[in-house]
DNA sequence: CCCGATTCCTGTAGGC
DNA sequence: TGCCTACAGGAATCGG
């Protein structure tokens, strides 16, 4: 599920062969995404220059000399970078073809992703309009969410998972983070003291920055295999270890809906 | 305002 | 082996 890393990562991967590229053609094989991709977006598309692409929050911010795009991958959404020869799959919902003959190649089975066109500034959409503090930069402290939780009542898990608090963290690294924190996932978030808060930002932080790191170093492999990076999951010390040992304390990790997700925790770590 | 529940979708895993 | 069902989850939207 691609979190601010992968999204991060996508970005990395495809940013050499779009950014400052024309795109001379845009193929949209299936419109019925999140959000339905309007008819003629191809035409839009066609003759563009790619000025910039940016990240907010989960979302891929992609600056043309005349408008723009906010893309978002959803669950199963990924891009790879390929060329005319390779047929499109199943699953390969649009392509751009660039100036320099690459084809930028969007993939999603389960089509929670989306793409909608901005006739302006895509970081003016409404859709950014209402989220919460980016995770890796200064504004985001253990005193800022301390001080707006302390009136909120519901489970620090679905807290820090909400975009409108905190932007980029979703249902892994909430797991690992409060994991390494030391919080229990139901915990109220009005419940946590201000020294805990600050060491869950910590926590967010490290691994979201490690987690790019290894991204960063499997990106040949992003652009040859299928588009996920395969390098978080031996990293992942809880989620998705529902019955083995804790690494700190050896007591078996537990799992349990919270928030409608799926939440994995060492009942003796986390309290 | 706040927050839990519901909804979209399809590949995969597990049961029989 | 094959069929069926449950489950996975990002986030908008709805309803209490």
């Amino acid at each position: 599920m691609p979190e601010l890393p992968e999204v991060t990562t996508t970005i990395n991967g495809i940013r050499p062969y779009l950014q400052g590229a024309v795109i001379v053609g845009a193929t949209i094989r299936e419109h019925r995404l999140r959000w339905t991709i309007r008819a003629d977006l191809e035409q839009r598309l066609q003759g563009r220059k790619v000025v910039d692409i940016q990240r907010r929050a989960k979302y891929i911010v992609v600056i043309l000399d005349r408008g723009g795009l906010l893309i978002h991958l959803g669950m199963t959404g990924s891009f790879r970078v390929t060329t005319s020869q390779s047929m499109p799959e199943k699953h390969d919902h649009f392509d751009f073809t660039t100036d320099a003959g690459f084809v930028i190649r969007y993939r999603d089975p389960r089509r929670f992703g989306s793409m909608i066109y901005c006739e302006g500034d895509p970081n003016q959409h409404e859709l950014l309009s209402r989220l919460g503090m980016e995770p890796l930069e200064k504004g985001f402290t253990g005193s800022c969410l301390y001080q707006m939780g302390r009136t909120r009542k519901r489970a620090i898990k679905a807290y820090i998972m909400d975009q409108s608090v905190v932007v980029g963290v979703g249902n892994i690294y909430a797991s690992e983070s409060l994991f390494k924190a030391g919080i229990h996932p139901g915990r109220k978030c009005s419940r946590i003291a201000l020294s805990r808060y600050n060491r869950l930002v910590l926590e967010i932080r490290d691994i979201l920055r490690n987690s790019i790191d290894m991204g960063g170093t499997t990106i040949q492999d992003f652009m040859g295999t299928d588009g996920r990076p395969g390098y978080f999951e031996q990293q992942l010390l809880v989620y998705g270890r529902a019955g083995e040992p804790c690494v700190n304390c050896g007591h078996a990790i537990l799992s349990r809906i919270i928030a409608q997700r799926s939440s994995f925790f060492c009942p003796q770590c986390q309290t």
